[in-house]
DNA sequence: GTATGTGAACTATTTCACAGCT
DNA sequence: AGCTGTGAAATAGTTCACATAC
């Protein structure tokens, strides 16, 4: 089976194949080889056809008639997502943020490294969070070297943001998971992901507000 | 000037109304009286006729040929978010998800306040995050009553993640912030929003993999 | 002259419904 | 008989462009 080429997949697909995929992983280790996609829609929480339409836009991972194999199908969502290699990633920020970040579970399970800690407070450099020391940013470039880098995370205060950002980019980072509640401007090349907890906070305040 | 009924607003819509409010606040701050539309645009990257029409949905808050007025919009924005009251939230697990939770400013920044930790592991219960002592979850009653709690965050593993969301259903609360990477059930009436940073790492490595 | 507010046009995304394969 | 894959239809969301107000 061949993974089509991407023509124009929408944003909220690959959240989805993502949220698919966890779900497969799950029902694998409970031992189930065969999954329709009504099923699988029935999971995670969206509609069959919106599940098949999802996994159309790669290729046909499925047999009409039957379902999907829940390996093969798993195997697949990890080669679109990438996921068949590490990605090893920076951290600049080692507050409490950062420090929940680097002892997140969830990300070495989904073959996530976080390989070097930064922060520019001197108070901070030569700590350590678990065994990862906390270095100042002139070191940046080995790390990212070493470890052939792609990826930041910023966990610090918007003030900072942009300056940080800016590093990432001279530094060659391809990819910015930004903390911080701002937007930060980089080129268009550089793929930014935004994660801000008040917003979302604020789109349920809205809707119970809306309430009594 | 009146805030119109809701019709059927974009989700995306409310998102934005959150970052422009922020973005006006830090104007405020810099004592910048009126902006236009095209330039709260550039401020946080969307184009201006968004910018307009996502306010248009509430009222018509501007001036023709002048633009809106920065502390009158906010003032706008911040009761459509319904930020106008402080909301009580309370937190269940004090893992280092949960500390990073308890210790984030940009909560209180935005009135949201968490008067409660709680946790099912009894080595926890009775020690502290900063100032809050962690509870037990039977204590959960007592402080939703206590401080009129609505919104309750889930930051704990996923296998409990059901048990706790129909917790809190049943003790009345009417949203939750999930960080838990599982599709959980719940009466349509809750507001459900996930948080799921892995999906978010994934959206990214899906890009950088069909890169080089 | 300038910038809003808004129908109309356009683009994107989801749902429908069914032909086709097992 | 059952379930996928997919065009077509429906719905949702964004951008355009301009009449209107200051």
């Amino acid at each position: 089976m061949k993974i089509s080429k991407r023509s124009k997949i929408p944003e909220a697909t690959i959240t989805r194949l993502s949220v698919y995929s966890r779900y497969l992983k799950r029902l694998d280790k409970q031992m189930i080889t065969t999954i329709s996609s009504s099923e699988i829609a029935e999971g995670v929480g969206v509609s069959s056809a919106q599940v098949r339409k999802d996994l159309a836009y790669f290729g046909e991972f499925g047999t009409k008639g039957v379902g999907y194999n829940v390996n093969d199908l798993i195997r697949y969502l990890v080669k679109i997502l990438g996921l068949n290699v590490d990605w090893n990633m920076l951290l600049v920020g080692a507050g409490n943020l950062g420090a929940a970040l680097v002892t997140y579970h969830e990300f070495k399970d989904r073959g996530f490294y976080i390989t070097g800690v930064f922060d520019n407070d001197v108070t901070k450099i030569g700590t350590k969070i678990l065994d990862m020391e906390i270095l100042s940013l002139d070191k940046m470039p080995d790390i990212i070297k070493k470890y052939n880098v792609r990826i930041g995370i910023l966990a610090i205060p918007p003030q900072a943001a942009q300056a940080v950002a800016d590093l990432f980019v001279k530094n060659g980072l391809e990819a910015i998971l930004n903390f911080a509640p701002i937007n930060i401007n980089v080129p268009k090349n550089i793929e930014v992901r935004n994660v801000d907890l008040s917003i979302m906070l604020e789109t349920i305040t809205f809707s119970l507000a809306g309430k009594k």
